[in-house]
DNA sequence: CGGGGGGTTGATCTCCTTCAATCAACGTGG
DNA sequence: CCACGTTGATTGAAGGAGATCAACCCCCCG
């Protein structure tokens, strides 16, 4: 196991990045205070395990920066990822003391700990956490359920122009692109964990990204950097409504 | 439209069969009488929709009785099964005002319902509620998680397999049999509704049940009458751990 | 220079889909 | 009562999308 840094960095709730996307997202300033009280940052680094399934669980927390992965794996080795971590995004079950699921850093990963038992605690005398918490839930059941229509109907070419949609999509809600002209970003996974996470071969991955990019949907410069000079196109390669998708 | 009769019931919440598993599971008395008097039932025929995807939803409600499932259609007709409904289930989303899904009643079914705004406004009056609908929510997430490795890495015996256990489970924990012995129960789900489920086509469903029966894994009387003889023996043909899976 | 991680491409195989015929159960109207 | 259509299900034959096995490339790093 790597090193893990942890306490490295402190910071202020005030001048958080994901101050208005986590689950302290509704907090008033006296309930940010009390949460700064029991908070604490650790990081791990790309390719680092956070935490493995069934292993006992005694933090939750939320993802600062960087990106992880949430997979299951069978017993003779295949793996499914169930989801991915991106700034904002919450880590753990309240109530739960063991781990569900695999958690694992892909990139550089800074995350805002709290210990479980006072965050507990904590939720039942601060609603606006519990609010927030049920919002994000919602959410991710929602993008749970739009990805198994994608890992149970769709073809390979369209799971990965839906992956890059997807990724495209957070990309310009980040950086706040207008949406016409071309959309550009590094892809954050590698061939096998888009594999992982879509149902597929890494192989099978590797042959749609050159066949959208023979087709024209896509550019690469590289392995990993991506242009999508037609949004609209990606989309109907998707098999995705045109105009945005379900979810609006 | 076939013909929907409302208000063909009434029930006190204290005689109700999910009080103990709903949304309303955590309510005092007092709360509960106050949900009594917004709330209303309503009842679907088998094959009837409850609503449609993108229609706009001024209800949410539970499960009281009968089966639904939750699914997804591309334009050009693939559907993804994305949820199934049981009793205790809750229907909507708090704050959402249109419909994500298809909903419809596989067998006759009863609602009990709420009125939107009413019920959000109670939500927020009554930690119980919230509280138990993000506990709600967090299975829920957990169950569509597990069903992602399903639909995205296991082969299509090894689907209807895990179909087969769960159905057979969640019948043990109604009935509250012993867990030696054989299991027996009935499918609430046609065939087509099966492979919606599972990604897969009718035929392929049909071939890999008709192959569990040739090998002894179950007994079939008619199509849908199902005996389990070895619990165990469907585990592993699930690929699941032998010991009965993941959520402890 | 060797080695390893990540990626691409090719050849072959196989599991599942697709298309199609058939069947049993059921209801309906002549 | 029987012919007919319908719905759900089973089974067969053929084809294809993706898996599998394998070779090879590129680039970075020790």
């Amino acid at each position: 196991m790597l090193n893990e840094r942890s306490l490295a960095i402190s910071q202020e709730c005030g001048d958080c990045p994901i101050r208005h996307k986590a689950v302290c997202a509704r907090c008033e300033t006296d309930e940010l205070e009390r949460l700064e009280e029991i908070k604490y940052y650790r990081k791990f680094e790309a390719g680092q395990t956070v935490i493995w399934s069934g292993d006992r669980m005694d933090f939750v927390g939320s993802v600062v920066s960087g990106i992880a992965t949430l997979t299951q794996t069978m017993e003779d080795g295949r793996t499914q990822m169930v989801g991915l971590l991106l700034p904002s995004d919450f880590v753990g079950r309240p109530g739960r003391s063991s781990a569900a699921y695999d958690v694992v850093a892909t990139t550089d990963l800074v995350m805002c700990c709290f210990r479980k038992a006072p965050f507990e605690d904590m939720m039942t005398r601060t609603p606006h956490i519990a609010e927030r918490l049920l919002e994000m839930t919602l959410d991710e059941l929602d993008a749970a359920r739009e990805w198994m229509l994608v890992l149970g109907r769709k073809t390979a070419r369209e799971k990965i122009a839906s992956l890059l949609s997807i990724i495209a999509r957070r990309d310009a809600s980040l950086h706040l692109r207008r949406s016409d002209g071309p959309i550009v970003f590094d892809l954050p996974l590698t061939r096998e964990a888009m594999a992982d996470y879509l149902g597929l071969t890494l192989e099978t991955v590797s042959r749609q990204i050159s066949a959208l990019r023979k087709d024209g949907v896509i550019a690469l410069e590289g392995k990993r950097h991506v242009t999508i000079p037609d949004m609209e196109r990606l989309l109907e390669e998707a098999g995705d409504d045109a105009d945005g998708g379900m979810l609006a």
